[in-house]
Formats: structure tokens, C-alpha cells, sequence
DNA sequence: CTGTTTTTATCTACTAGTAGGTAGGCTGTC
DNA sequence: GACAGCCTACCTACTAGTAGATAAAAACAG
């Protein structure tokens, strides 16, 4: 990645923190060039499609993810403390409200009205992390750290929802500690106490 | 309500079929106006602004949702079958993609970009909803037949959200059997076995 | 019961503003 | 001189919302 502007990472990053306010249709280049200090064309010039620049944002998203992961996998040997690190890091992103949601989360829900590009990762970002999430279970429960009620992929499926659903209703009640309300006791339910 | 007029109906059935599909700002007076077969002007006669509109859609969301908690307090006595009939609900209409999402849950994910008495409205749902569910739980805890792990509104909460997670991934993976998966354990989890 | 007035619902035609996107020119750097 | 990056200027389509006309129904007076 021989980057050389830092244009086109500004406008991503705008980009998301506007799509994590309200969605796809939720923002234009023009707000976007109002916060970078170029002009619309110019973003054009970057990302000639507004389904560009949001596959290529979700994207960058996902390796981002990815890379938090191997990050995780690497510094963190417990399963314990790894879903302990992944729920703490959206605990911090809701707290200091700098990135309060999950970028696929929220486009997820808007699905059905997003250009098929952006639909697609969307779906492998849950698929990625969802993926992740039950080989972290299945080894928790592999080394008796975590008990598991169901399979790991279905209580991955069900961590994750309820992950996603605990930012919603901090949203909707716009009360950051609700997500630790809600996280912590399922957290507390997998964990076999020590 | 002495309304004879179901045009003002149609309209906010049209709304919110468009809300459920894509939130507040994927839809517009033109849409309606299409399905509908009147002009956009004819719906700025019921609902001057698109906030009232949605404001009143979303007002008469909530009172068929309070309509369906009071016939599930007179029909279904056991808070066992009353949960069951709440996930039940959003299955099938997930299952047959009638309303496969549920209008407020859309339109929180937006609440920093809605108008603010939508927003009022949305957070209002979330309430009514987490009480009643509070409600339904601390009985069912007294009488036998449920298990609480903590109190009955962090027990709410938690269910709210994962309820709200499920459509969520339902969506993201394109998968009506995903709301079951996740939502099934949840319930197994609550209910004491008899 | 009849004629008048008011209300309701709709229309056509329009506004100002914004959406995403394009064409082509200027400037500085390998 | 090729090209990256950004610009001005523009386009078409669409946005929410308004103005004013029309027709019919409802309310009401004598």
C-alpha cells in the first residue's frame, strides 16, 4: 500500500463516521467535501461512485476487523479475554461516543435498498466475525473456560445479535451504560467462574 | 375516530412497508405517491412535512403494539406463552417478509439523524416494550416458570436486544431460520423445564 | 327541502434546494 | 510530458414543500 494522499483516507473516514450517524442515504458528497475541505468533484475523483466509496470503506473495515482479530489471537491467549476485549472495545467506542456503532451493524439494516456491492460485504463482515466469535466458544469450551448451552456456532450467532442489539438500545435510549447492562450478564452466563 | 377516508391509511401503510425496508431517509413522497396513486401533493394535504408523517406512523406502530400486548394480557396467562407469542410474532413475519423488521428498531439505528419528535416516539417504543417484557419476566419468575439470572429489567433488556439482534442477522445474512436460531436457545434458556 | 357556505380531498404547476455525477481546465511533481 | 489531484462550472434527476384551482361532500340556514 504505497500510499500517497491522504485525501481519500480523510474521506473515508468522514464517510464512515457519517454512515455510523444514520445509514447509507443519510449523507452526501456534498457533506462529506463541507468536513474534508475539497470540493464534491474531487471526491468523485476518489471514488467515482458513492457504491465505491462505501464498498471500499466497508471494506477497509473489514481488514481493519480482521486485523484487530489477528491482533487479539496473537496478545490474548484466553477465549475469556478475548470476548472480554472485543465487547470492552465497543464498551469504549459507545462511552466516548467516537465511533458508536458498528458500520456493517447499521447497514445491515438498510439491506434491502443498499447497491449489491456494499450488501455483500456487509454480509461477509457477520459471516467473518460470526465465524471468529464460535471458534473463540468452541475453544473456551474445548478447555473449560466457557460453557456453552448450544453449539458454538449457534451461541456465536446469539453473542453477536445481542452484541449489535446492546448498541441499538444504547442508542435508542441514548444511555451509553445500557450496552455494558446488557453485555455483562451475557458475558457472565458463558464464563465458568474460576 | 369517526375517519371514513382510508387514503391517509394507505399512506402510512405505504410508509412504513418503505421505512421497514430501508429507514427514514430511503423513502420519499414520490414512492408513496406511486403506490399509492395520488400525487405527492395529495399526501402533503394529510401529512404536511415527512416528520409528521412518520411521527404519526410511528405513533400508530406503537398503539398496535400496546393493542397486541393487551390482547396477549387477556388471551395467553402464563408469561411462558407470552414470550412465545412475542418471538413467535416476528418470526412469521420475518418468515413470510411481511414486516420482516420492526419499524422503531429500524428507525433507532437513525435516531441521531431523525427528526426529534420521531426520535421521541422511537425511544418511547423502547420503553413500553423493555416494561412490559420486565413486567412479564418478574411474574414469570415468581410463579415458577421462568429463571432469572439477574433482575428482571437487565433480564428485559438483554431479551429486547437479542430479539432486535436476531432480525438484524435474519437480514444481514438473508436467512429467515437465522431469527429462530438465535431466538429459540434464548427462550430455552428463561424457561424452567416442567 | 332547498340554496348557501364551508370543509375535504384532490389536482396541476411550481419553487428552492440537493442528489449523484460529468466535462474540461489548471498546477505541481515524477 | 504524463499524470495525479483538485478545481470551476455545469448537468439531470430528484427532494420536500407551496400555491392556487377544482369538484364534491357535509353543515347549516331559511
Amino acid at each position: 500500500m504505497a500510499h500517497s494522499s491522504t485525501t481519500a483516507d480523510d474521506i473515508l473516514t468522514c464517510a464512515r463516521s457519517l454512515i455510523v450517524a444514520g445509514g447509507y442515504d443519510s449523507f452526501s458528497y456534498a457533506d462529506i467535501a463541507a468536513v474534508v475541505g475539497i470540493r464534491k468533484a474531487s471526491i468523485h475523483h476518489h471514488f467515482p461512485a458513492k457504491a465505491d466509496l462505501v464498498r471500499t470503506l466497508v471494506a477497509r473495515y473489514r481488514e481493519e476487523a480482521q486485523a484487530g482479530i489477528a491482533a487479539l489471537e496473537r496478545n490474548v491467549p484466553d477465549p475469556v479475554g478475548q470476548l472480554d476485549a472485543y465487547t470492552g472495545y465497543w464498551q469504549a467506542c459507545i462511552a466516548n461516543e467516537s465511533a458508536p456503532f458498528c458500520v456493517c451493524a447499521l447497514l445491515a439494516t438498510q439491506i434491502p435498498v443498499l447497491p449489491p456491492e456494499v450488501a455483500l460485504e456487509v454480509r461477509a463482515h457477520f459471516r467473518a466475525l460470526s465465524a471468529w466469535l464460535a471458534s473463540v466458544l468452541e475453544r473456551g469450551a474445548r478447555q473449560g473456560s466457557l460453557r456453552l448451552d448450544g453449539t458454538a456456532r449457534a451461541e456465536a450467532e446469539t453473542f453477536l445479535a445481542t452484541v449489535h442489539g446492546a448498541m441499538l438500545s444504547a442508542r435508542a435510549y441514548g444511555d451509553a451504560g445500557m450496552f455494558g447492562l446488557i453485555v455483562q450478564p451475557l458475558m457472565a452466563r458463558l464464563v465458568i467462574s474460576r
